[in-house]
DNA sequence: TTGTAGGCGTTATCAC
DNA sequence: GTGATAACGCCTACAA
């Protein structure tokens, strides 16, 4: 069975081949006779257009690529899953480019870009500076998620890491709270590195001192949360409350509680960052900032394809909320 | 700057197309001194060969789909991982294709492989049968993973869901249970069916009787496990052990059970199955059969790009063993 | 509305 | 070892 391509089928049909390529680009443009005509003999010869070929010609590849730094986190993979819903509606396939937050491979992904294996990419937190990524995409369409683009003019999706951290910890101080630690995400990240000033901003604003004790610096993963957690809770002037930059920083926390036998909320409250799954599951439920994940993605694919088809955006720098979910783990008032 | 393209390359570096495009396929056919005249060539024009051009010669793309229920699931996302690690080894880009275990949607995705958007697709636990993949793909590169091929010849990767089953009831038996429960997954999935079997087997094969009463329907998701593990704990024969068809499951009859005052694994010893972060992680960790999701992507990729590639395969038919992780919620031999 | 024909940029098959 | 040159299958002026 030998491949069948758009000439069989105009044979077929008893038409040219522009005519068959019409039914599938335009086919308004082709009247109803031979239309039929050429539906009836593709579906005959079960012809497939060969899209390699449709690729060169109209050199583009409807497909983007997603640079994302691990797959397993469900941070990420729930921002990858809102960007596949909205590129599978406008027929675009996603390409994943799985980092392991490694500087090198996302070079070695945005090359994809120049080779025009994709026609455009989405950089989940990616590792490169802005002005990097500018000059090994060359225009072509990128869309950032997760930080600034800077003065490169890169358009992005981003939250305020800044603020998100201030709300937190101002919820703890509202409640009551004067002795409040923090455990901070690596601080070659600018991430953490805006989280932790959150903290510190909510601090002064309150009028509190920072204990230079109470503030350590983990690796975001659950391991640090719970070494920095024992560490803490042992100490003779142990905080009543905790804020750390992410959900399983926090986790390791309680973990370190459970085994020190300090009970959380009531000796100690919490909040983590991220909303990941196990938030909602641990014992006792972590209060966290929650991403908008969903919003990151759609608006993130939206951007990006409206890039694409050469569609002006509305807005190049957009901004979406942190949300505080308040479980149990940040317990109530203090009396 | 217009687009810089294999002539460019040529006429600056005074050779033919020909000996531009060996440097590339065939570097050895090319004598040295050329061969650096054409990469300084390349160099200066800071040409990108066109990589869509060149797939409609070759008639292949270098990327592969991976068909996946939920990129959400760790079990899922784990494998995933696994595949596009060793995918990228040997230069293939992996596609996306989330489905929400929609038949419908795994059906589209199948097209990208008539229409060679991709050269071949690996199908991580699909809803359609193999029969009529086999009938969809017609013979083109398809690896299947989680189920067997039944009758098809279709290679595939699978773990013995039946055996494993068998292996967790034991370990209770062993440890003095008697009174054993099991939730399981959906009856209209298959999975679900041979964990029920091995459940039954087990049980069987230590002359105990099965409790009808003891064995209920879940949907795999948390919210069955809690609904199932509150009637069941509540009632007046409550089983001494539970096996579940999935973790989440589990963790959901850990939430009842602490809520009823059921101290877990001392009143109730459970097996869990899956392995997925949380396991480890809730409270008490769960004792789980993991697969082996490393191995399940690494093989099928390895599968699939062999099949790709003309090479022979071993073995078409791989089972992968899967392994009881004893953690603390089946507890210590009853007295 | 329809057909003709010239690319798209690369690779592979020939000769030389 | 090297260079012409013909595909690969489709799209799109342009002409009719």
């Amino acid at each position: 069975m030998r491949k069948v391509t758009m000439g069989d089928v105009a044979k077929k049909a008893n038409v040219s081949v522009a005519t068959v390529s019409r039914v599938y680009t335009d086919p308004d443009k082709v009247s109803v006779a031979k239309r039929d005509k050429v539906l009836l003999a593709i579906q005959e010869l079960h012809y497939q257009p060969n899209v390699l070929a449709r690729n060169l010609r109209r050199m583009q590849t409807n497909s983007i690529l997603v640079i994302i730094p691990n797959i397993l986190n469900t941070v990420f993979s729930s921002i990858l899953n809102a960007i596949q819903m909205a590129a599978l509606e406008k027929g675009y396939q996603v390409i994943l480019g799985s980092t392991n937050r490694l500087p090198e491979l996302e070079r070695n992904y945005l090359h994809l870009l120049q080779q025009r294996v994709v026609d455009g990419v989405i950089m989940l937190f990616p590792q490169l500076k802005p002005s990097e990524i500018q000059k090994s995409t060359k225009g072509r369409p990128v869309v950032i998620v997760g930080h600034e683009g800077s003065d490169t003019g890169i358009p992005y999706v981003t939250n305020d890491n800044f603020h998100s951290s201030y709300v937190a910890t101002k919820h703890l101080i509202q409640l009551g709270h004067r002795s409040i630690g923090y455990i901070a995400g690596p601080m070659d990240n600018i991430i953490s590195r805006e989280r932790l000033r959150g903290y510190h901003y909510a601090m002064e604003q309150s009028d509190l001192e920072v204990n230079k004790e109470l503030v350590h610096e983990g690796d975001f993963y659950i391991g640090s949360g719970y070494a920095i957690g024992l560490k803490l809770l042992a100490s003779a002037n142990a905080p009543s409350a905790l804020v750390t930059a992410s959900d399983e920083m926090a986790i390791g926390v309680l973990q370190a509680a459970k085994e020190l036998g300090v009970s959380i909320p009531e000796q100690l409250a919490i909040v983590g960052f991220d909303d990941i799954k196990m938030a909602s599951l641990c014992e006792p439920a972590l209060s966290t900032m929650a991403q908008p994940k969903e919003d990151f993605g759609k608006i993130a694919a939206d951007m990006l394809l409206s890039l694409i088809m050469d569609q002006p955006i509305e807005n190049r720098q957009m901004l979406v909320q942190d949300q505080l979910v308040v479980r149990r783990s940040c317990g109530s008032p203090r009396t």
